[in-house]
DNA sequence: CCTAGTCCTGAATGGCCGTACAGTAGATAG
DNA sequence: CTATCTACTGTACGGCCATTCAGGACTAGG
């Protein structure tokens, strides 16, 4: 839908809180009450915006679960594509919905789905490798969590106090940590040149 | 302050995006007026009132670390002070205050500060550690930033996703990461019944 | 006393914005 | 051709709220 992708423009510029239908409506050239007409409120729209945003990586994720490559290789795809880069364009409206979450069941409910989905996925990977023998894990469900929570702590970061960390130094504390939680050597996660 | 402290409360109830001048000063019985005398600007007001909680929070944690103990008690009491609680009431604060900062140059300085001073204070433990032979780390710098990054990221969901993630389990984690970042043994770290 | 300063107030002001509503234009179908 | 439906608009309502302003009260210093 046009109307989600301008609206989560227009939140990764002002911030979710300040958006205001009157700009969402003025940059598609339609009237305010269009969007009313569609999405019957504010919140509304809001709540769809972030579901279509969290759709649209849950695609990118499985895409790239999906391809025929080695579980490391695709374990460390997932997770430097995920990592916020330079803009950060997708992380601030995470970091922006998880406050607006806090105080809408909503929301809770769509960034809980996202969160439930991106976990099984990775699971789904970690799982391929350690009935290949190549990772071994204790609950890979917990490692899964574990290692998220870290990326998103250094994510906050990155988008938070700008470039106070830079993005090569987050990638090689995140090999780190997927190594060591995986029971693997740190070069057979390097990417290959 | 009273006021900083009930607009702090204010915050954590309604959030600061919906934080209204006319409820602080209806809570503390004076004019909105009043308010505006003092602070300037709504802005300002909430730029002090996330000040004033950093410097709280400061002020106990370096009550913490200067106790008499040997630094992995004192670390290990730090993080339990830092982890958050059911009702995780500073917690909620921060994640408010990240989102709002993303586009606030003053609050981000804000909480820069607050980052740089927590890590400080931390790096400050980790060294004595390190000079007393009981901790093993590469750079303690990064070694907090990723501890901290690691329970911010736990905070999130504890804090969002409402007891996705139960106190003893993150607290498990923490206990288990530290172990493995300052080379030491578990055991050392878990605090005596 | 008087002056000046500080703290505080009530009552506007001004602007903003979500939302409701009544109605138009165009397409579709019977 | 008519009736209906859908997408859409202009306009206006209604409320909310930060901020301003012109003072009032109380204090302290001279």
């Amino acid at each position: 839908m046009e109307v989600l992708d301008e609206t989560l423009k227009q939140i990764h510029e002002r911030g979710m809180s300040a958006l205001r239908i009157a700009d969402v409506a003025s940059s598609m050239q339609v009237s305010p009450a269009l969007i009313i007409y569609h999405f019957e409120t504010r919140e509304n729209l809001l709540v769809e915006a972030l579901t279509h945003a969290a759709e649209r990586d849950l695609l990118k994720l499985h895409r790239i679960v999906r391809e025929p490559a080695p579980p490391a290789r695709r374990l460390m795809k997932v997770l430097e594509w995920y990592a916020p880069s330079g803009a950060a364009r997708g992380w601030q409206i995470w970091v922006d919905g998880w406050a607006a979450a806090m105080r809408d069941k909503a929301l809770q409910k769509v960034l809980a789905d996202l969160q439930d989905r991106w976990a099984a996925e990775i699971v789904g990977i970690i799982e391929e490798g350690v009935a290949g023998g190549v990772f071994t894990v204790d609950d890979s469900h917990d490692v899964v969590t574990r290692i998220t929570s870290l990326l998103d702590g250094l994510a906050v970061r990155m988008v938070v106090h700008k470039d106070a960390l830079k993005r090569d130094v987050l990638q090689e504390w995140l090999v780190r940590q997927v190594a060591w939680e995986l029971g693997v050597d740190q070069e057979e996660l390097r990417s290959p040149a």
